[in-house]
DNA sequence: TATTGTTATACTCTATAACTATA
DNA sequence: TATAGTTATAGAGTATAACAATA
């Protein structure tokens, strides 16, 4: 089967969108109705860069810093993050992930792991070795390899 | 490769979101900043499903009706769609595509697509295939066979 | 009484513009 | 002057609650 970039794009531009409607809805009105999706990568990737700044966030979402700040802001005030000083450049802020946060972050997770891995069982261990496989390449295409700054500078 | 559902289910919980933030992103801002995703969903489904009813587009939609309501309103007040009365049952409006909602349909497709076949073609022919065929399992996976109801009734 | 749809209200997501503070 | 971040403002997406019209 040849397979031309055109009809690959085609498939993932009806697809995907159906998923992530789904993704959304699981996380919105299901097992774990805590977090929107945004809140939940903002939430796991300061949880896996402690210290992060908001522009390291920010870069990390596709974001701008203004609706970072807001997104930040949510969880603040909801006592998941913390947001502190960066005492080496005082312009900058280090954000923090709450044991609150945490358990949110984990529980959200679980929930939604829980509600695809049910959805996939339905599919043929060859599916799923196939879905494996696609994605991870389209994490090479779609995954910028930017990093996030050290906490420290 | 044995792939146990949990995992396939973590892999589409971290690359699926980060596809979906670029297909928007693209959609918003580069070529065709004309449509938001929902709006293009609409809009393609009411070409396909011509005089199809508001519940329609959001049971497709995975919407509730009022939410469903406030988008169509958006697109009828920008001239791409048109609502009328269905005569043979008053409570229940059908929709249609106007010539213009067709020329912006047509063109955010095309500049969407093109913006993802360029990206798709840095993988080999073998990922490509792979990919469709992962698209294709998630679409038996996440697309309900739901049908629309006939225009007429 | 059940179904179809709209209006009112509210919150999140996201952007641009304008600003402050620090480097 | 450039960088990091916040505040103000605004539009889109989405939900629930309350309602009107029709079947």
């Amino acid at each position: 089967m040849i397979v031309a970039s055109e009809e690959a794009a085609r498939e993932l531009l009806e697809v995907v969108p159906v998923i992530m409607k789904d993704i959304r809805s699981e996380m919105r009105t299901r097992r774990s109705p805590d977090l929107t999706v945004p809140q939940f990568r903002t939430l796991a990737f300061v949880d896996r860069n402690e210290g992060a700044s908001l522009s390291a966030v920010a870069n990390h979402m596709g974001l701008t810093l203004p609706s970072t700040s807001k997104l930040v802001d949510g969880l603040i005030a909801r006592g998941m993050l913390t947001r502190e000083d960066n005492v080496a450049d005082r312009r900058r802020v280090k954000l923090g992930v709450t044991n609150h946060g945490l358990v949110i972050l984990e529980t959200s997770r679980r929930g939604t792991l829980n509600y695809l891995a049910d959805k996939i069982a339905s599919l043929s261990a060859d599916d799923r070795e196939v879905v494996v496989k696609a994605m991870n390449a389209m994490r090479s295409v779609f995954i910028s390899s930017i990093q996030t700054q050290a906490p420290g500078k």
